[in-house]
DNA sequence: TGTACATCAGTGAACGCGCGTTCACTGATGTAC
DNA sequence: TGTACATCAGTGAACGCGCGTTCACTGATGTAC
């Protein structure tokens, strides 16, 4: 669309420099936009200011692509939790921190769906290749993926003997399952229409209902 | 794919009879299969032994037929429910009675979302158009929606004193979001590779989670 | 009961679209001597 | 420091694909007289 009056950024050289960043760059805007459908090979090239086919220098296939930017949307997503989690007083007992940690994931989460829409789809998109990308391109700063801090918050539930170990179990899926629905019921479903005040209280009274019925 | 090597069937009359709901079916058919994006209106006109444009004497465009088969999408979810509805005792007393409701309605949305991954996906693909639908197609056979069965269920936890008026707000969007991202995550997303008895197992907690925490 | 006619469901042919991907190429760059 | 050369990043042109949709048509059906 912009692209199509906007024209590609000239090169003076003959060579890119760097054509597999700013191929993974476009596919990120690309996603950011119109999520994991928006990922096309082709206009990625425009945006580079380089001939379609050139892309495959960088990339096997357009899946490979859509794989590396979905990567980024994992690491993004993780960097989102990660921010929340940072805000938190790592001087208070363990027993409240480990329920605040467990709220900010949630709260990140939810967070990164709401203003990142594209990103977060993306993230979540079926891969049906079994085309792999390295564990730690889906990290945030701390080097855990978005599952894994999760993971480690409920350990600090557990830990603080908040949680017996009967009700640790499987506890990612349950409250995972619930800050998820939430996210694509708002993002893309029947909850669409929700305004950010709305999306604020019902997320708020969500992470209740996880913290109180895990 | 089929259709390619499977001959239309073919017809006497020159007339189809009931080409709309032949229609209908191929799509409601291909949805089963492979989802909203599967939803072709060359192929379903294919299935139905007709020419392609033939399609166009019944719905207005791909998005129109897309729109009818979600529309038969969301009222077999309700019937899912209901069918789980069906199997509790009326004669228990109003508490347990509600407490039971809540749950079949849960149990029965993410039983159809596991044996019905193509429709379910459907129901809930995002329809851009402001093309309406008839409210009663989308109903089951208690002339009730989806999200109706679960205000109802609700409904009858706060008038047996389960819940009390403000916890009762808003409370479909956070049962509603629980089963819907375990359904999402199972279907299509990370979770895509769950068996039938950790789905079982995990949706039960899940239940036992949202009751208590609501 | 028979005939003329309007209706409109389905036909036949064709379009433009943008996509992913393949092929044989060219020419800038970095390296070996 | 200068030159020959191999490498391989990006070019240019083209493909087949199936899709949704439009157009002018034909002929079966039901209705009015």
């Amino acid at each position: 669309m912009t692209s199509a009056v906007t024209p590609p950024a000239s090169r003076s050289t003959y060579r890119h420099g760097d054509l597999r960043r700013a191929l993974l760059e476009a596919g990120i805007e690309l996603a950011r936009q119109g999520g994991p459908s928006a990922i096309v090979l082709r206009e990625a090239t425009r945006r580079a200011g380089v001939v379609p086919n050139a892309a495959y220098r960088h990339f096997a296939s357009r899946e490979d692509l859509l794989l590396a930017v979905r990567a980024a949307a994992l690491s993004a997503l993780a960097s989102a939790m990660e921010t929340e989690l940072d805000k938190l007083d790592g001087k208070s007992p363990p027993a409240d921190y480990a329920r605040a940690s467990l709220r900010a994931v949630g709260a990140g989460y939810l967070r990164f769906a709401w203003q990142e829409p594209g990103l977060f789809r993306t993230a979540f998109a079926p891969a049906d290749g079994p085309l792999k990308v390295p564990d730690a391109d889906k990290a945030g700063r701390s080097g855990l993926d978005p599952f894994q801090l999760l993971s480690a918050a409920l350990d600090r539930m557990a830990a603080a003997g908040l949680l017996t170990p009967e009700r640790r179990f499987a506890a990612e899926y349950l409250a995972w399952s619930s800050v998820h629905g939430l996210a694509m019921l708002v993002i893309d479903g029947p909850l669409r229409s929700f305004s950010a005040a709305q999306m604020e209280v019902v997320g708020q009274r969500l992470l209740e209902m996880v913290e109180k019925g895990l």
